[in-house]
RNA sequence: CGGGGCGUAGCGUAGCCUGGUAUCGCGCCUGCUUUGGGAGCAGGAGGUCACCGGUUCAAAUCCGGUCGCCCCGACCA
């Protein structure tokens, strides 16, 4: 009876954890369709300030968000080379409607950089319509063959931010500058550590000019790419004739860019912060933030107790924070559960602070906070509740990343190391491995083969070791770039 | 698409080999007692045994087929 209350332990069996973590949490359920997931209200409400907190960031960047169809013609996709070579397998492909069959096949959207381009085309005239900042929150469609809750599924909810710029050097910031939004936001919200960096030609965005992205190390040390963002040089704008008029009079092909994050951010979040009693949300992005836990013994106490939690709900909604909004806070006065039973669910659902209020504590006028990551526990004052709450929860999310960041750092490896230690690390715990790479696809292609590592990213400078790197991990031939290697979901 | 596993109540399962009234636990409903780390007792509701066909007096069980899901590989955010 015991047994099936505990959760599979991550050491057991991580993949295993992290499906139960999911159902159990209930941010999602497997649906009718093969491959498609249900996100329900508590992983929704996580995307939900996902969503929130990005937005901001593109509006301060100065992107304005619009909306494209789900349905592309056929013909739009086959236009860049690269592109259709990259997605033709995995579209989803409607080709009859109202019963009838179409003259032209509709690709259901994997991805908007053509339908997007082509409307880009229209609108864009003169060096004075650029740069155009445009970004969308829709849903995509990747036919994949195997699926994962929130990591792989056939369709999955993103953003994609579309970008027109004059010349390449302008769109070589943006595409930057988008890398390091999904980085504030990926440590300052989810507080998950990312390493940022260039992808190798063969990692790279098809149709892409180069590709950025963050990866992010998961408790099983695999790697996972948490977002990406392209230039995409002048390929689309040629495919899709986005010409503009420069300054000077001459005609010019735009330069684009294209950045996106997804859904995919959720089970990243389980993975990051997970533990073996269930999901740890940092207070940034969690719905409820604080779960009030009555205690009683009595009826006597029981309605003294609830009257005084609903009274300290009340007030810590109230409470003015000094960051926006307020605390989000939810009361637990099921009367069918003991105590004890409702702080294993919370735990279980990763609500960030849990309060006990008890009998005891109303009689000395204090509360009980206990820290959902450290599982810590300190009686408060019910005078200063709110602040001591705040103060708590800014520490939690400060030392949330700090904790990932320090086993991130633990589980990384730099320096020389040969060819046989390498493959030993990756047959056994797997780790991210700072190595150098001689540049040649080949030494890529069979490190992939023989290990299943790929090169996350050529990191950026602030992640490269400090000794820089001398030799090939594969051929021994001298190093050209600095790689980070690890298995990746 | 290859390999493996599995479809029985909301969930997890036993039964299948050797055909004969559908097993247990959790959850749910009612009542009483409980409530500071997963409550106890009593009573109760809940099933086209994935689907189609065959064999048989009789099929969850045997035979044939179909579908679906999960896990492991090749593809990928």
């Amino acid at each position: 009876m015991a047994d099936d209350k505990k959760l599979t332990t991550r050491k057991a069996d991580f993949s295993a954890w992290y499906n139960e973590v999911v159902l159990r949490a209930e941010l999602a359920d497997y649906s009718p369709v093969r491959g498609c997931m249900v996100i329900r209200p508590d992983g929704y409400g996580i995307w939900e300030r996902m969503q929130r907190a990005l937005d901001d960031m593109f509006k301060e960047t100065g992107h304005r968000n619009a909306y494209f169809p789900l349905f592309i013609p056929q013909s739009f996709l086959s236009k860049e080379a690269e592109h259709v070579e990259g997605f033709a397998p995995e579209t989803a492909v409607v080709t009859h409607g109202g019963g009838k069959l179409l003259e032209e096949p509709l690709v259901v959207r994997p991805t908007s950089e053509t339908i997007i381009y082509a409307m880009f085309a229209k609108w864009v005239q003169s060096y004075r319509d650029l740069p155009l900042l445009i970004n969308q929150w829709a849903n995509v469609v990747r036919w994949e063959m195997r699926t994962r809750l929130f990591l792989r599924t056939l369709e999955f909810l993103w953003q994609e931010g579309h970008t027109a710029h004059a010349t390449h050097d302008e769109a070589e910031d943006e595409a930057r500058r988008m890398l390091g939004v999904y980085r504030d936001f990926m440590e300052g919200y989810m507080a998950m550590p990312v390493v940022t960096g260039q992808k190798t030609s063969s990692e790279r965005f098809a149709g892409a000019l180069r590709t950025f992205s963050c990866e992010a190390m998961m408790q099983d040390n695999k790697a996972l790419q948490a977002g990406t963002s392209h230039n995409l040089g002048q390929n689309f704008a040629k495919a899709f004739e986005l010409k503009f008029q420069t300054e000077g009079g001459d005609e010019a092909f735009a330069w684009n860019t294209s950045w996106g994050v997804s859904t995919r951010l959720v089970g990243g979040l389980v993975m990051t912060h997970g533990d073996d009693k269930g999901l740890r949300i940092p207070p940034l992005l969690a719905p409820t933030e604080i779960v009030i836990v009555p205690i009683w013994r009595t009826d006597d106490d029981k309605a003294r107790v609830l009257e005084a939690a609903h009274r300290l709900k009340a007030s810590l909604a109230e409470w003015e924070r000094r960051e926006p909004n307020r605390l989000r806070v939810h009361l637990d006065a099921r009367d069918n559960m003991k105590p004890g039973a409702k702080y294993y669910e919370w735990e279980l659902r990763g609500v960030p602070l849990r309060l006990e209020l008890g009998p005891r504590d109303l009689d000395s006028n204090q509360c009980v906070l206990v820290r959902r990551d450290t599982g810590t526990k300190e009686t408060v004052s019910l005078d200063t509740v709110g602040e001591d709450a705040e103060v708590l929860l800014e520490k939690i999310q400060d030392e949330m990343l700090i904790a990932a960041r320090d086993r991130r750092e633990a589980n990384s490896l730099r320096g020389e190391i040969s060819w046989e230690r390498f493959k030993d690390v990756m047959e056994g715990d797997g780790a991210f491995v700072y190595a150098g790479w001689c540049g040649s696809e080949e030494c890529e292609q069979q490190i992939k083969e023989e290990t299943k590592a790929t090169i996350r990213v050529l990191p950026d400078e602030e992640f490269r070791s400090s000794e820089p790197m001398q030799r090939c991990l594969k051929c021994g031939k001298p190093s050209t770039a600095e790689a980070l290697w690890a298995k990746a979901y």
